[in-house]
DNA sequence: AAGTTGCCCAACCGCCCATAC
DNA sequence: TGTATGGGCGGTTGGGCAACT
């Protein structure tokens, strides 16, 4: 049995929002937001219109700096790139575009990206970039975790980037915000003078952080992810874990987060990290448990590769041909 | 000029999940 | 602990419009 619709379809309106609805309800939340409440908002702002739709509407149209028109070509290889990684998880690729909603990429995917790709006017090359795979997805496998969460972090975990040749390194010290350095490991094709000097910290802090589905993000831009940008509600656990921490050996967070990792990491769970540096303020890397499958970017995906997942996806829980999809690990 | 086709995108639908009770 | 409720999100629909015949 399906549950209880949440409004009476017979007596709200549907269809197109006039001036005059959208003027209400940019002056109600103007004057009393939420209220933490959709379903009650309508009927206190006068409008009669379904709780959802009132929030469909603020979010993807009336709230404020949100972006409409044409995808730079940036954009473009930053949707492709996590289509590539993640699939129609519109909000999480939504949360990477600054003022793009996840309806509007959703729409722009079906209608325009998935052509261009098949059409081949994407440049496939740019799918590959160095610093595009640093600065939008980077993979990152760790290479030194403590084997046990009992075990004191000896030695700084090390995430590496295999495609850009980065190491970026966990600080020990949890007490601190959490923060990563980078360091070039070798002569790259590209410089780092755009993204990260050596050692230059750039994620922000432990508190910072969330959760979605399988997915760990540090950082990111709340305020214009996703329909809403609200990921705190999801982020209890982990929260919890780092929170838990041994306070009296002054390591709080510490053990909270070598439990998670450990523990509270489900296997073929992803870390996201996501600082606020270069272009458009996001870098991103991904790492996850179990440990060390990843010797590989997924994004070096090529343009054949991807068209093929666009041909072959009726399911959107897959992410790689059987064979990708084995060798990496890559479920969520 | 009229009819048809195809595209775009705003909006809706329905399921899932978290939380309150 | 079980149930009800609200929020979130991916998939789908359908109206409007432009292009084509």
């Amino acid at each position: 049995m399906g549950r209880a619709p949440c409004c009476d379809k017979a007596k709200v309106k549907r269809g197109p929002w006039s001036p005059e609805e959208d003027a209400k309800l940019k002056e109600y939340m103007a004057k009393h937001g939420t209220g933490g409440n959709w379903i009650a908002l309508p009927q206190k702002a006068g409008l009669k219109r379904c709780g959802k739709s009132c929030r469909l509407r603020w979010l993807n149209y009336l709230r404020p700096n949100i972006k409409h028109g044409e995808f730079s070509d940036d954009e473009d290889r930053i949707i492709c790139s996590l289509y590539a990684n993640i699939g129609s998880r519109w909000s999480i690729i939504a949360a990477q575009l600054p003022g793009r909603t996840d309806n509007d990429i959703k729409n722009y995917w079906n209608t325009k990206l998935k052509k261009k790709l098949i059409m081949g006017s994407i440049n496939p090359d740019a799918l590959r970039k160095p610093q595009q795979a640093a600065h939008f997805s980077s993979l990152l496998h760790a290479t030194s975790l403590p084997s046990s969460p009992s075990t004191p972090l000896s030695s700084s975990p090390s995430f590496t980037c295999s495609s850009n040749s980065y190491n970026y390194t966990l600080a020990r010290s949890f007490t601190e915000p959490i923060s990563f350095s980078s360091s070039p490991l070798s002569n790259n094709s590209f410089t780092t003078a755009s993204m990260l000097q050596p050692q230059e910290t750039f994620v922000g802090s432990m508190q910072n952080y969330q959760v979605k589905d399988n997915l760990i993000m540090f950082g990111g831009e709340a305020s214009c992810s996703s329909s809403d940008g609200s990921w705190s509600n999801q982020m209890s656990h982990v929260k919890e874990e780092y929170e838990h921490g041994d306070g009296a050996n002054n390591n709080t967070g510490q053990v909270g987060l070598q439990n998670y990792l450990h523990n509270g990491v489900e296997d073929g769970q992803k870390l996201m990290f996501s600082s606020g540096v270069a272009g458009h303020g996001v870098l991103n890397g991904w790492t996850g448990k179990p440990i060390g499958l990843w010797g590989e970017n997924p994004l070096d995906y090529s343009l054949e590769e991807i068209k093929q997942l666009i041909s072959t996806s009726s399911c959107n829980n897959f992410l790689f041909d059987e064979n990708k999809t084995a060798e990496k690990a890559m479920y969520y």
